[in-house]
DNA sequence: ATTTTAAGTCAGCCTTGTTGACATTCCAAG
DNA sequence: CTTGGAATGTCAACAAGGCTGACTTAAAAT
């Protein structure tokens, strides 16, 4: 045990704060996450789709008529590996880009009939998994797991979460 | 709301499992994610490495002395794509590969002293954020954190966590 | 002696990320 | 009205890091 944890045990409980209990952290988000896209991987696999559509899907979803710009802020990818996936989400019917009525220039993405029929799949079975794991973890734990989790974000990214969360479509 | 959330706030308090509560937690999961990868990302590409590199030195470090067949089960990659990034680290005098004692066959890994320094900058950059994150959320947080985390593996994965995480080195 | 296992290698493919260059369209400021 | 800048789209090239399949070598197991 090193200087810091020490440190960090000086008057309370502070055991959660040793470098062991932090890696334990490390390792279970690792491979939670894993667990957390199984789920998904095997639908988008049978269509052909990867992550990539699946996560495009989502947020055209969760904010209707969005931006591409928009868009490629919530998913923090570049513009071209964006609209590889969204030209192919449209080619195949799934989503609808309609030019804007304010700014023309912009393009608004809704997920069509077909569209919001895989995003469910998806995100049922995404779901499944979830609330199997909060079911069996309890109440307080999931509030426990979300805090973490939100003080874990960058501050910037953060901010786009509590947008989606305040927003009621 | 459907069936499934009447139902599941049938007579208790089960708020949390409304399909509301769930899509919160997915999303959370992905943003939180993002910043969980974030700091060591930067460092890795000062090197020129990326996070299949961090991976693999990781679960050197933390399983002294494995065999290749056993970080593959860990890191759940083919041979050929791990024995790529294993190949430069082991060029790059980073991780060292022993022939077995008992086993000829095998080979047992270890990280040199280079290795075991990027490691360790790699892992103090993620346990900073990781404490941090604690710190905010609170002890009783971080053991609801984890206990989801590790209702969302696959058995098959929580075994191996397990087991990683009862060894004492 | 034969089969199986562990590891490594070569070749090729795919997804998904990256830059850079460039065209188009349109809004808005001068 | 003109011009600058913003939003979008497209083309090209490239890299990381997954994947499969085929094959070799060496050593262990049967």
């Amino acid at each position: 045990m090193d200087q810091r944890n020490r440190a960090a045990m000086g008057g309370e409980n502070l055991l959660f704060l040793t470098d062991e209990q932090l890696r334990k952290g490390i390792e279970a988000m690792f491979f939670a996450y894993r667990g957390f896209t199984a789920d998904p991987d095997r639908i988008l696999e049978q269509h052909g789709y990867g992550r990539a559509h699946h996560r495009a899907l989502h947020f055209i979803n969760r904010t209707h008529g969005t931006s591409v710009n928009n868009l490629l802020g919530l998913l923090g990818v570049t513009k071209q590996s964006l609209n590889r996936v969204l030209r192919t989400l449209i080619n195949d019917g799934l989503v609808e880009s309609r030019v804007g009525r304010n700014d023309r220039r912009e393009r608004n993405l809704f997920l069509t009939h077909a569209g919001r029929e895989l995003e469910r799949a998806l995100s049922e079975a995404q779901r499944e998994r979830m609330r199997a794991a909060y079911r069996a973890a309890g109440p307080q734990a999931v509030a426990g797991f979300r805090q973490v989790l939100e003080a874990m974000m960058d501050d910037e990214i953060r901010t786009q979460y509590d947008t989606l969360k305040e927003r009621r479509p």
